[in-house]
DNA sequence: CTGACTTTGTGCATGTATTCACAAGGGCGT
DNA sequence: ACGCCCTTGTGAATACATGCACAAAGTCAG
């Protein structure tokens, strides 16, 4: 066959961001019992487009049949494999407030290959206590936690300012993959990868669309209030 | 005309996604006394390339000074403005499971112009306690609560099961912003905008990353292991 | 007042992503 | 066995985003 796409480092960024999309996509019809989905309705499922679901499908390789579909269980094989979810992925939770803990008892974390394998804090009141059946460790364990376990994925819960300190001791023990709760920017060496989960920019951006709305439905004028001047400082920290 | 930029409409969406950015950075150095700082110092600060982010600034307006920089609090106020900062956006989480009580205690979610408003939640059990100052009501009062307080934007933190069917409720009550953190697929109409919160997708973003960095280290071959068939169907549900 | 120096704002080239539209390919009924 | 019909996979067109490189515009020293 032509195999020529799916080489080992053809998929482009965009992509392996909407993979996890149809994966969740296709687990649905799964369970639905549908075992065949056209491009069109994987697509309508998503929340995409057709055309690029199947643009994105294509750089894995050519699993469809023409004239019928997707087999839904070859390509959640398929999709789940191209995404490294067929392997263990050891986690680390590092910060066990609030967030920590929801992120700890989450059930949807500890499916797909990611297992929670250490939970730590620097609070001596935290560390000692179980949560989701896990002893929280103190944060001085961490990089013999982290080897002892071989964890790949650090999960950074902390305060602001905390993040970066942990930051450089997940990367110091090997850590390469990051995902950052905490609302600092993290700066790493290139072979180590950030994703950052910021509900506050998340809010913002929200913001900034409903502003527009509003301002295009009241009146095209008056979108801001001149009078009320921004509060300067606002404290980033914990 | 130079001025052109600026106009009602003309922002794109990437840049729409790092103002929040800048603007964490900016409190930051405004909170070390910093008084005026350049696009270099600035794109350090938050991780990005300088051209990138006076291209960005730039269509905001012309708020920096040739040969000098960018006033900090000035552009604070103005980045501000341009998200909608400036006014007051009364917020709604529903659900309060652990994730949901996580949001409703986090600290830097009521900073900003966002103030939480209400708590909703179906279970008998968690309606009538209280979580950060306010008590929990139940999900039968939603459209008389967020009428009452003027939701403009409500967040999503349920089990996926219950996710669309919060929001199809939301949105007939006029909410138009949405956050969601369920890990579901949320249909809306078109004037409605939701952004979603994921950390299952982000974690597997990750493993896609850490997948290829170990097989190019290890060995260009076998990526994949084809003895370990996948698990087929994981419920996607709470 | 002048000229050297700094940093912005932006035109242009390049790269990446999306979408259209259709030929290629495969199933299925007759 | 054949041809119709459906859906994939992809070339080509378009739209969007990034980053270089520099002229325009300001500061500041003397």
């Amino acid at each position: 066959m032509s195999q020529s796409a799916n080489g080992s480092h053809g998929i482009p960024e965009a992509t392996v961001a909407r993979l996890p999309v149809y994966l969740r996509a296709l687990f649905q019809l799964a369970e639905n019992g549908t075992a065949t989905v056209s491009s069109e309705e994987l697509a309508v499922a998503a929340g995409v487009n057709s055309a690029k679901l199947r643009k994105d499908l294509s750089h894995l390789g050519s699993y469809g049949t023409r004239g019928v579909g997707y087999d839904v269980e070859y390509l959640v094989y398929q999709v789940s494999r191209e995404l490294g979810l067929t392997q263990d992925w050891p986690v680390a939770i590092i910060g066990l407030g609030n967030l920590g803990r929801a992120l700890a008892n989450y059930g949807g974390f500890a499916s797909r290959g990611f297992r929670i394998a250490a939970l730590l804090d620097s609070d001596p009141t935290v560390v000692g206590t179980r949560i989701a059946r896990l002893t929280v460790q103190h944060s001085d364990e961490m990089e013999a936690v982290i080897r002892r376990q071989r964890v790949s994925i650090g999960v950074i819960a902390t305060p602001a300012g905390s993040g970066q300190g942990v930051c450089d001791r997940l990367v110091a023990a090997g850590v390469t993959s990051i995902l950052n709760f905490a609302p600092v920017i993290l700066s790493v060496p290139d072979h180590v990868d950030v994703r950052k989960v910021d509900l506050s920019i998340e809010l913002q951006i929200l913001a900034f669309h409903a502003q527009r709305k509003a301002s295009v439905a009241d009146r095209p004028a008056r979108p801001d209030r001149p009078d009320q001047a921004v509060e300067a400082v606002e404290a980033v920290g914990s």
